[in-house]
DNA sequence: TAAAAATACTCCATAGGTATTTTAT
DNA sequence: ATAAAATACCTATGGAGTATTTTTA
């Protein structure tokens, strides 16, 4: 979930040159060149040096680099823990009584029953609102 | 510089409803409401609770917002960084001799004493490659 | 001078807008 | 019953492709 063009700046760094680059990300090196200059005007800098075989970061173009590699492994972390927290995702039922008589509480008690038998485990309903 | 997508779901979870968020964002509702769709699709996790009243974050939810959060965060100090970086940018200029004679350090010298007229500061080249 | 970058122009995909239906308490 | 979310359908803007020119050591 990186904006594209930090994928193009990546691969651009990573490939050397534009061009190569494009052959990697499977775009068209003139988007990626399109990409890459308007994000420097956007930040008001030189990202990379341009020399007749291929483009080197500049300083600034490898503090961005950090930063979004950076990026990508903190996403990754984050999915692994939405990926962890599925696993222990549990079904919520709520229940509500306008008057609490005996014979709403025998409707939760089944509703428990039926509950504890059809899941593994049981928590205490929390009050939502 | 955060996908777009980002960015409505910080609004929507400031705003605790799309309607809300739509407002602040400039962007119609519908449209939030596809990209928060696609986004949840993607990760393969709900986001936020729908409320008859509007968006609760989930457990996910609250996970991708520290992440997004952090992430605003972490881009505005890089901007910061690379701000100060441009205040100390120097000029460099290259020269070539095929042959150090004579000549060819005069001419040098006369580019040293120039540069040192034009600009305030002046530091010995660096050999590049 | 040779390679790669940059540009001009065109086309298409995706983001956004409007109107309507569905959902949830 | 009501407010908000979701959807269907249409429009527009921004991203991508091809061909060509410009740049740089």
């Amino acid at each position: 979930m990186l904006p594209k063009v930090f994928l193009y700046v990546d691969a651009i760094a990573r490939a050397g040159s534009i061009r190569k680059a494009a052959e990697t990300v499977h775009v068209a090196a003139s988007a990626l060149n399109r990409q890459l200059r308007e994000l420097e005007t956007d930040m008001g800098v030189e990202l990379f040096e341009r020399l007749p075989r291929g483009m080197r970061p500049t300083g600034a173009g490898e503090m961005l680099l950090a930063h979004i590699r950076q990026q990508k492994r903190d996403f990754e972390q984050l999915n692994a823990r939405i990926g962890e927290l599925r696993g222990m995702r549990r079904a919520q039922i709520r229940i509500t009584a306008h008057e609490t008589g005996t014979r709403d509480l025998l409707v939760l008690y089944q509703v428990i029953e039926w509950a504890e038998r059809t899941w593994f485990a049981w928590s205490m309903p929390k009050k939502v609102e």
